[in-house]
This record gives structure tokens, sequence and C-alpha cells, in this order.
DNA sequence: CGGTTACATTGAATCAAATTCATAAAACTA
DNA sequence: TAGTTTTATGAATTTGATTCAATGTAACCG
């Protein structure tokens, strides 16, 4: 009779402990003696071991079979565990959420989001990946990530894009600079200026796609830059002009180094979408972040 | 199809995120692609939950499934380590060594006999019960310990006496003791005496089986102390005398505090036994336990 | 002791479930 | 798109765990 250890015989092993006897133990598995019996010996032979001690009528462990009692110990309840995850994921209260982010400065309203969220979901798994080297959408698709921040909402089979908030890509630059004065700021105004961005390609920056590219204009120099907070100081010594979301240019508004202006007279404005997987969209806690998100940017563009 | 966690499932989950991919993994388990399907499915309903990812062709673990995944590499190697003490056990590498007294004094040699022990059968699980409280006979037929100490080799069934090393009982006084100056001691001579033994029957004390109970004498007291070294602090100021192995009273035998003297002109002698169940003496380490109490037994009674 | 009871083992029969076989469906590759 | 690889499915089969019925054995008790 070839066997393998299963759960089922350190089960066993711990119910024969528990109640000291196989009679007894068959009775709390539900199984009769005979089977215990089997089972015992099956796994004896497996083992190479002796697992009891027959010499006194009610069996005992021997020295091997409490050695398996104590791996039953620790394996069992771990098992139970899993269980238990396993059901609060199926009842939604764990679960996965791993968020690629097109913009750069989304890191600024997404880190007060995610700390709340982790206050009211702890169980849930949170990543955040820079998804600027790979394309986002389709590792949506094949879940490799659970929530794609985006503000180009396109239609594909099974994502949904949930609108989270609007906002104003705001033109930024030196108090010292010429176009420091103007009302609002148009595409031609750049072709004397460094323009200063996060390094990506420009199709998915708002002032090209929105302004530069329609009107084909070209800045006089182009200089990448990876962090909000150094663009801010290159804009401030008047090395070069940005055009941030004006969630992130509202701290410097106030700051005499800086003026920020509107671009075009109309002012542009775009949508920030999440692209989740559509049956992600039942998960409660998915539900719960996107509404914090439009919470959290509210706030912060209220300032 | 009902069905619940099994190592089988734990074996398979950690195949196919080895090999990346359910074919490659049925290879490697030596069974079918089909079976493998069969079982993810059936597991898959159990927990209640998507273990695998199937957007992608070459499928992926889920997030579940790696949770899955971590508890299979925590619990596998656990099961293999059991395995592989099994084999250490059944090859006699590893065992039980539970010890079981009758005599208080053979704590003397059997402290330096257990420490060189350890040093060569690490994995030997040795302990020490004070036998006096039970019948250790009894107790070794069922397994409860595994070698008993005993100077009385009885015929039992299944049982072997194995002879460790002869010692001889020697009455110990003070040097102030009337009796110090005889050649040897006889049992009429302890009718004047206070008889300090340990605190068992006196069945089992040699200076009553031996001799006092043949001779029908009963000394004038009796004191029963539990340590060696108090008898021995008690026997130096003269408070009493007493009957304990060469091997104890080596010790004090050149000191002028104490006197010690042969039982009779014969000089009783008796020996000393391990008795062990008749299976385990095929075990090397046991044969080494008892060679070991020999050499240690003449080394002490040779200084 | 000898009889009674509780407990454990055994072999044959049974039954459930894991696996295989044969085939279909789906996804990737070129 | 054709061809290949990978996974899924349903029915047949096999494996092996469990039960049944009977036997063996240690503990218990007057």
């Amino acid at each position: 009779m070839k066997m393998h250890i299963e759960f089922r015989h350190l089960r066993t092993i711990k119910a024969i402990h528990d109640t000291g006897g196989v009679a007894r133990a068959a009775d709390v598995l539900n199984i009769t003696q005979s089977a215990l019996s089997h089972q015992i010996k099956g796994l004896e032979e497996q083992a190479g071991v002796e697992l009891f001690v027959r010499r006194s009528k009610p069996m005992k462990l021997s020295a091997a079979g409490m050695r398996l009692l104590r791996l039953a110990d620790r394996i069992l309840p771990e098992i139970d565990a899993l269980q238990d995850e396993f059901d609060g994921l199926r009842s939604g209260k764990a679960g996965r959420l791993h968020i690629a982010i097109e913009c750069h400065a989304c890191f600024e309203w997404l880190f007060p989001v995610l700390e709340r969220f982790r206050q009211k979901w702890p169980d849930v798994d949170v990543d955040i990946r820079p998804g600027l080297a790979f394309d986002a959408l389709p590792a949506l698709q094949k879940e490799e990530v659970d929530l794609v921040v985006s503000s180009d909402p396109e239609s594909l089979h099974g994502i949904t894009f949930s609108h989270l908030f609007d906002y104003a890509p705001v033109f930024v630059a030196s108090s010292q600079n010429p176009l420091a004065d103007r009302d609002y700021i148009d595409a031609d105004d750049f072709r004397e200026q460094t323009l200063i961005t996060y390094p990506v390609d420009r199709s998915r920056l708002d002032i090209f796609n929105q302004l530069l590219i329609p009107a084909k204009v070209e800045p006089k120099a182009i200089r990448q830059v990876e962090l909000t907070a150094v663009i801010l100081l290159l804009v401030a010594s008047n090395r070069g002009v940005s055009v941030l979301p004006d969630w992130v240019v509202r701290e410097v508004k106030y700051s005499s180094d800086y003026v920020t202006r509107p671009l075009t007279k109309n002012k542009i404005t775009r949508g920030l979408f999440a692209a989740t997987r559509d049956e992600d969209l039942e998960k409660p806690y998915m539900r719960d972040l996107i509404q914090f998100a439009g919470e959290e940017a509210h706030r912060l563009q209220s300032v």
C-alpha cells in the first residue's frame, strides 16, 4: 500500500493524541476505527518508523509519533488560516491592488489616498509600479496589475475607465520670466522657452498632446527631469518653464518666486481616470479607492 | 468534486510555478496534464478562489495562488526534513534514550557518561527520570523509558540486563567514630549506629538486602537523606554512618575527616546492570552508552 | 485466575475520487 | 491565417481509502 504523508494523517495523529486512543479518534473524525488502523499502518510503512507504542492498550504516541504531532500542530493551523484568508478574499475583504501610474505627478495625491486606504483595508496587498516603462493597459488585462491611472481612456474589452477628477495643466514659470505678466499662455509662447518635463514620451505629456502638437509648435529646448521638486527648483531659478497639474502647483501659487498661468484663453482641462478590469469594480475596496482618490484630489485642488 | 487541500496540491502548485506551465509541471510530477487540470479545478472550487490567471497562455499564479505557493514553500521542506529524521531514526542515528535510575548514587558516574554520549549522538533525545517513584521495569516494557539502571537483574520477557561494572558498597564513618579502627565492618557493628541512607525502600539498599536483613540486624536509628553530599556532611560530623558505592567514596578516601572500610571480611561486591528492551540492544547508540558506562565507572574506581 | 469488556488488527468487499485517455478549445507564433 | 503550444472537458479507468465482518489482545474485575 503505497502512501504519502497527507493532511489526513496529521489530523489523525492529532485526533488520536487528543482523544487518547484510536477508537475515540475514529469517532471524532467520523470514520471507522478500522479505517484509522489501516491509515496508521500505511503511514508507518511509508515513514519506516513506529509511530505508536502498542505495548500498553490505549496506544500512545512514540517518540517519532510525537515528532509528527509537533509537525501537525505547526501545519494544521496554517492551513486553516489560509482557508480563512481565502474566505476573506472571496468576500472581498482581502485582495491585491497593484497600481500602475502613467503620470509622475500623480504620486502627489496617490500617497495620501493609499495611506487612508491601508487604514481601512489592511488585508489588501497594495503596491505601486511606476508604469512608465511598460504598457500598462495590456498588463491590466493580463492581471499583472489591477489598476492603471491614466488620462487617456480607450475603449478596451473588459476594461472600465472610472472618472476620478478633472484637473488643469498649468503653466509655471519664474517670476523673472518675460511671460510672467501674461494673463494666459498660448502654444506660440513656448517657441522661445526651455520646457522642463518628466522623462516620458511626449505623446503622454499634456502640454504636447493638448497644445504643442496640435499647434505644431516646438519649444526652444526640452529638458527632462525626474522629480517634481527638482522641476520646480529649476523653474524658480528661471532655467526653464514647465507645465504641471494644478494639484501640484497649488503649493507654489503663493510663493513670490513663481507665477502660474492658465494654458490658452479657455484654460485646458483634462480628466483623470482609473482603469480597472470590469469584474474588479464589484470589489468594495476597489470602489473605495476610486472614491478616496476623488476626495483627495478635491481636497488638494480646493486649497 | 469534493476535495480537501492536500500535500499533492502544494506540490502541484510549486511544480507549476517552477516549470511555468501545467504541461511542463505534469511532466515533472509524472502524471498527465489532464490530471493536473482536474486537480487545479477541484482545488479552486474547494478554496473558492482563482489560483491562476488564465488570460495569458502559459498560465500564471494569481495573488491567491502566490499565497498558496508561499505556504507550500514553508511546509514541503518540513515534510522532507521529517522524512530525513525518520530515515535517521531507522538507521539508528536518532532515537530516544530515557533512562530510569533506581539508585541515587548513580548520578555520579551517569552525568559524565551522558556528557560524552551527547557529543557522539546529538540526535538522540536523552532524558533521566529518577525512577524511585515508580516501577521502572514495567515502565521499560511499556516503552515509557528505554533503559533502567539496576543492580537486581530479573528474568523478564523481552528485557535484557547488560552488565555494566562491579562495585563494592563501602562503609563510611567519621574518623572520630569508634568503628574507625576496625579492619572491616560486620552486620553486628550497626546495632549501635545511626545509619544514613537514601530515602528509598530498604529492600533496594545494598546495606540491607546484602547484610542487615540476612543477619537480622536493625541499626540503632535510620536517617534518610536525599543528597550524597549531605550524607557525607553528616557522616563527617559523626552524626551517623553510611554505606555508599565505592565510586562515591573514592573522593573522601584520602580526607582525614572520614574513614572507609570494607563490609565483611570478604568485602561485599555487587554488579550494576543496564536493563533494556531486547530490540533496543541492536541500536548502535545503546551499545555505545553501555560501553561508555563501563569505561567511566572503571575510570572512577581506578582513582 | 477465567470471563468480560474495550481496543486494535486483518482481509475482503466496497466505494469515492484521482488519474488517464481521447478530444476539444483557446491562445500564442510566425 | 495556419500551425503549434497550452489548457479544458467528459467518460472510462484505476487507485487507494474506507467499511464490513471477524479475529486477536491487552486491560479489568469479581
